[in-house]
DNA sequence: GCCGTTTTCGGCCCGACTGTTTTCAGTCG
């Protein structure tokens, strides 16, 4: 029997959701599916524990039906009512509500009336005609559908937050540049610093809305409108990526951010709030309900104060507890870029890298840093020219040179591979000559969950291992997290004081936001890393902040925004207790 | 299907835009 982990689960949920709603399904019944695939997917325990101890209502959407169903999955796979679904409808129907302008509703259709089960089916469909010809199509909708096909083709995939934000500025600084505009931001799951994202959100405040409707279809980027109307305008880019431009009124403007930047989960659960207290919210304010008069929206501070509640910073917004620490004034304070006192991972010329140590050196002096761990990798990673022994003592003798002439102090350190028994490149002897050790797993991506497990137990009972480095291995639209037992890597790592890794390497971003969570419920240390294979590549550590708070990780746990001598203070090899 | 300082039953967030079914359903966020 396969593994299911939260996310595994949640995919279950979510598919079982779209089938339910194809099928016609009371709109609340479907939705409580895709509710608690959210929060499953968001809560910081494995769903396996959780359902070992009978306590997955635990999870808030998740109730005594669910819990059954999920543990049903967890034992074979699936559910009676998601083998009924499967039997009435093809699972790949969902697939055909990926494409843009197909809902629950036309992939009912398609497939009752032409038999569609796939997006190729749909292709032929709307190629002949048969499309076009379905009452309550017509034309407009089968072009509509088949540029939707198209640009699913081409860009189906998620865009990397560190591709998506530069863009969202982009959008935002030009049109704040705009006559008429007052202020531009970036809003939407860019705003909340998600690690991919599906489109791009930017809000503008102006009296003159048809002038920045004009703007918005006009910018350079654009390849085709999607829609425009007097406050909103959808367009496609060069990028593929889709930018919505919404348009409010400057005294609107914070319940208007508040809106946009969501997540959707997020602000359904702020308006079953407000409803308990009478008050009604939507992007043009909080109204009380019984007189209609609008309370506040100039602000997002104001909008959340009117609900008896401290603002939540954008990353958290998630529904997945950030309501209940807001209301108790227990928000955390978390880590800012600011916070950050060097970089904990990065390549040279001596192995993979692109750029030398001096000039890594420079750009870490540029970021402000009091110190670079110079992370090559160690002997056995051959394909990379991995270091030995004689290549070491020339790199720290050289380092030893450059730490002389001042700046930011670099580490001699190593990225080590941990291989199938959980052991590393070199002896305990040499080990210890080095300032920090990181121990990745480069190898084994399909090994099964205990095997993945052991290897980081093993590497982390030894004493001069200070860093497990991208934990999972994950390479975003690419390659899967390997398994392992989450809770027990964490235990581990807070009992023998080794740090886990944040990689911030824009396709990494490793451990993820709910593996952070997970982390920090274990007390576990942070440590913070670009992974950077090029100097410039050190800027990519905004991207691991991001990361970082979605994770709820506060600056005192992160390694390295501690001084020089502290930050080696904490570290596993100089522990003395 | 979930949930309870309105409720164990009856609710469940709010609005914009498009195309087609000429009064509104479907999609999206």
């Amino acid at each position: 029997m396969p593994e299911y982990d939260n996310p595994a689960i949640a995919a279950i949920l979510d598919t079982t959701a779209d089938l339910l709603e194809i099928a016609g399904a009371d709109r609340f019944r479907f939705l409580s599916y895709h509710k608690a695939a959210h929060a499953v997917r968001a809560w910081p325990e494995d769903i396996n524990a959780l359902a070992s101890q009978e306590r997955l209502t635990d999870i808030p959407g998740v109730g005594k039906k669910l819990a059954a169903n999920i543990a049903s999955i967890l034992a074979r796979g699936s559910f009676p009512e998601f083998d009924e679904l499967t039997a009435e409808l093809p699972p790949t129907l969902v697939a055909l509500m990926q494409v843009p302008g197909v809902g629950p509703k036309k992939a009912r259709t398609l497939y009752d009336r032409l038999g569609v089960t796939s997006i190729d089916d749909l292709e032929v469909a709307l190629a002949d005609g048969r499309v076009a010809a379905l009452q309550g199509f017509g034309d407009r909708t089968a072009v509509n559908i088949a540029a939707g096909i198209q640009s699913y083709r081409t860009f189906g995939a998620r865009t990397l937050l560190a591709d998506a934000l530069p863009l969202a500025e982009k959008v935002a600084d030009s049109l704040r540049a705009h006559p008429a505009a007052l202020a531009a931001e970036t809003a939407g799951s860019v705003r909340r610093g998600k690690e991919t994202v599906g489109d791009i959100d930017v809000l503008v405040a102006s009296h003159d809305s048809p002038a920045i409707m004009e703007a918005a279809r006009t910018l350079p980027i654009v390849t085709r409108v999607l829609a425009s109307g007097e406050t909103k305008t959808s367009v496609e880019t060069t990028a593929g990526l889709q930018v919505d431009v919404r348009v409010v009124a400057p005294d609107e403007w914070g319940a208007a951010l508040q809106y946009f930047t969501g997540s959707a989960e997020h602000n359904v659960r702020l308006r079953e709030i407000a409803k308990g207290l009478g008050l009604k919210v939507s992007e043009y304010g909080v109204f009380r309900v019984d007189t209609g008069e609008r309370c506040v929206s100039d602000s997002e501070e104001a909008v959340y104060a009117a609900l008896g509640m401290a603002t939540p910073p954008p990353e958290l917004r998630e529904n997945a507890g950030e309501f209940e620490s807001a209301v108790a004034g227990t928000l955390p304070t978390l880590v800012t870029l600011a916070d950050i006192l060097g970089d904990l991972h990065c390549h040279t010329t001596a192995t993979d890298g692109k750029s030398t140590l001096e000039a890594n050196k420079a750009k870490a002096a540029q970021l402000g840093y009091e110190y670079l761990a110079i992370t090559d990798h160690a002997w056995r990673l051959r394909m990379v020219g991995g270091l030995d022994l004689d290549d070491l003592e020339r790199q720290w003798a050289r380092i030893d040179e450059l730490n002389a002439e001042g700046g930011p102090v670099l580490l001699k350190s190593i990225e080590l591979n941990i291989d199938d028994e959980g052991g590393v490149d070199y002896p305990e002897e040499v080990l210890s000559r080095f300032d920090v050790c990181i121990a990745s797993l480069h190898s084994g991506w399909g090994q099964p969950r205990e095997v993945g497990t052991n290897r980081l137990l093993r590497a982390m009972e030894n004493p001069y291992i200070d860093i497990i480095g991208h934990p999972t291995g994950r390479i975003l639209r690419r390659r899967e997290p390997i398994e392992f037992d989450m809770d027990a890597i964490c235990e581990k790592a807070a009992e023998t004081g080794t740090a886990l890794e944040i990689d911030a390497y824009p396709d990494r971003l490793d451990l993820s936001d709910a593996h952070l969570r997970i982390a920090m419920r274990h007390g576990v240390r942070i440590s913070m890393g670009c992974d950077a294979h090029e100097a410039s590549q050190m800027h990519f550590m905004r991207y691991g902040i991001s990361t970082a708070r979605r994770g709820w990780v506060t600056p005192d746990v992160v390694l390295n925004t501690h001084p020089l001598e502290e930050m080696l203070a904490l570290l596993k090899r100089n522990r003395t207790a």
